[in-house]
DNA sequence: CTAAATTAGTTGTTAATGCAACTAATGTCA
DNA sequence: TGACATTAGTTGCATTAACAACTAATTTAG
């Protein structure tokens, strides 16, 4: 006997999501312009998709370490980091030997032309980080990068909750 | 700004970026990571993806809207949001009639079963919103909400800087 | 020492994305 | 009216992503 269009009508309002207010989308949104914009200058100035240069910017940080260390590091699959690895060896923006204790494991470097783009871009990406955050007050930014922080670890917790 | 390797920090002439630092970087990895735990739910219990479920979010904002308008709204592509209306079309979760007024454009509407699986999915979202926010204050909430908003609205004013 | 299990990295396949070219309907303006 | 430009939407194509299967080197147990 239960009919939601007579009995309780007063109750039975229809659920809507707004979409634009919704936090998750936002920041995909916002994640994306930001990203885009970036990946605009590597791509025109260096030809280096995002991918690309996150990887460069993981050797930058950690000359010699391994594809897999930086598949942790970055958050990319080990398949797509394969294929950017091999471009990036193509394009002589990196080397690559085979460890010595472990002829599985590869230690990856930035060549010297991979160095002086790098120490191209980094400059670049400061720049662009100020300019992005040259909205906020000193205070909002540090509040900001905390929640974000914040979010990040809280995100985890509920990925397990998930069935 | 802290430099944690201090072999040479007489001259710091080569510039390092850390990547774990850099805001779009974070902002990239905490969107990725929020919008695959929403993604995961929206596949396995509705067999849709994120793209389908933000159009069908739309759809139960503005019925009748047109693809069009919903490229706007969602940021979407034409060529991805044809695809995924035929998609949705095909599942018989919308519908789609010729507006009369000009045959170019087309009315989309939530299907009986489309607004069913709409009504499931909404206050999933919310529940998830919550959640994931939970870890806020009720004012963290609000500031990290303006925040976004800021960063968004100054994020496109840098788009033209380009060069 | 050797068989099974792990680990690092590569490759195949399929689907999703992004851009441009295209069709069809409408709007503009001389 | 009639050439031309715009607009809505579709399709083709090349690139990239995601997932799994695979090779080769190393580790672990018995």
């Amino acid at each position: 006997m239960a009919n939601k269009s007579s009995e309780n009508a007063v109750r039975s309002e229809k659920p809507v999501l707004t979409l634009e207010r919704f936090l998750p989308y936002r920041l995909s949104i916002l994640s994306n312009k930001v990203s885009d914009i970036v990946a605009q200058t590597y791509k025109d100035k260096f030809a280096l998709s995002i991918t690309e240069w996150r990887i460069m910017a993981v050797l930058g940080e950690y000359p010699g370490i391994s594809a897999d260390e930086i598949s942790v590091k970055t958050q990319l699959e080990k398949s797509i980091l394969s294929r950017a690895i091999s471009k990036l060896l193509k394009r002589n923006l990196i080397d690559r030997i085979t460890a010595a204790d472990d002829r599985r494991r590869s230690e990856i470097y930035l060549s010297e032309t991979g160095k002086n783009v790098y120490e191209e871009i980094v400059p670049l990406s400061y720049d662009y980080e100020t300019h992005l955050l040259s909205c906020l007050s000193p205070s909002e930014k540090q509040i900001f990068s905390d929640l974000i922080d914040r979010l990040y670890e809280h995100a985890d917790t509920l990925r397990s909750e998930k069935s």
